[in-house]
DNA sequence: GTCTATAAGGAGATAGAC
DNA sequence: GTCTATCTCCTTATAGAC
């Protein structure tokens, strides 16, 4: 194997740090976890980072990073809004089920930043980011089904998040698709509520 | 200061334990943090403990009683459902943040909780918890109100659960009171929308 | 540049003195 | 019964050999 230059080296310790917590949660990813999962020495790991908590927030940026790309990707326009909500928030859904503890991660990433003075700083940007990207999407999803958004869509998208969120978290503790089925419709349900036609589309 | 009993020592070092949790999160609630919080020797923890795990799993047990007296406290019936329910969610919101820190532990022993084997069972239980007292107060607010619940009070339970999860972790990484409040606003008509008028009510 | 070896400190748990 | 002193293991970080 070639050697790596200091680059790829951060970014081979970063995707091995994730796929650890993934694994095992944050308190599992130690210096020592994350350089055996990347097959490096330790020392390599202050060659490349300055401290554990440097590498947490590369770890951060890139896994919202990765939350950004499916939310795009959660977008199948249906017949109407409201199938197509309830088919995005399904495909959120179905990650979740996919890989559980990937999003149990997320939490405890959030958490940790909340609780470390150096990385206070990324929970709001990490919100931002989902807010944003929701928002995107559900001006796309509106304007494919001849509706508008009669809610600010920075409130809906802050909404919709909550409900993803919430929705994770139940699931997570009780492991019931059925309910969790059952909350994404009701879920569906008061989103579509906050649009309405747009005039606009036949002048 | 008399000598403690067993009993007194275990709830000592309980509480002990989540003041230092609230304070300082759930990974710098060390044996001896929590000895030193309740001014014990170290040895005194083993005495009354046989791990760690078995005094976290008594928090847990804890706190989730403690929420339980918080939300049926909540309820101030309101002139309609809505407004009731409105103002429930205001009530569960100001705890938070009059004390974000212990919203905070609360998710961090559910994180916890989901990574230790000898836990696991409690996540599950936490939010059964949850939703059975929250369950309580929705009868009973509708009651008070002529309304009755059209959707099965079990899933309106667990979207409020739902609800109240999302709003705080959004608010825990924004600080968006206003922003919380609006997503009340929106939260609260959704969940009224569930309930009819009580045809028993006047026969 | 890279890695072995080690420093320096914190963790849970316990042996054994009183 | 209670607590001091210690055991053993694991952590981040770095000094210094190659």
């Amino acid at each position: 194997m070639a050697r790596l230059s200091s680059a790829d080296r951060r970014v081979a310790l970063v995707q091995a740090a994730l796929r650890v917590i993934d694994r095992d949660g944050v308190h599992a990813a130690t210096t020592r976890a994350i350089v055996a999962e990347a097959d490096m020495p330790l020392a390599s790991f202050h060659y490349a980072f300055r401290s554990r908590d440097e590498l947490i927030r590369q770890v951060i940026a890139s896994v919202v990073e990765g939350e950004k790309a499916a939310a795009v990707d959660s977008l199948v326009p249906g017949a109407d809004l409201q199938s197509t909500v309830r088919a995005g928030l399904q495909a959120y859904f179905d990650l979740v089920v996919a890989s559980p503890s990937h999003e149990q991660a997320m939490f405890e990433l959030f958490h940790y930043s909340l609780r470390t003075g150096d990385l206070a700083d990324l929970p709001q940007a990490q919100y931002e980011s989902y807010h944003a990207t929701v928002r995107e999407v559900l001006e796309v999803g509106a304007r494919l089904t001849g509706m508008r958004w009669a809610t600010p869509v920075d409130d809906v998208a802050r909404l919709v998040v909550v409900f993803t969120d919430g929705i994770t978290l139940a699931w997570l503790a009780d492991r019931d698709a059925d309910a969790a089925g059952r909350t994404m419709d009701l879920a569906a349900s008061a989103i579509t509520a906050l649009a309405v036609p747009d005039r606009k589309e036949n002048p």
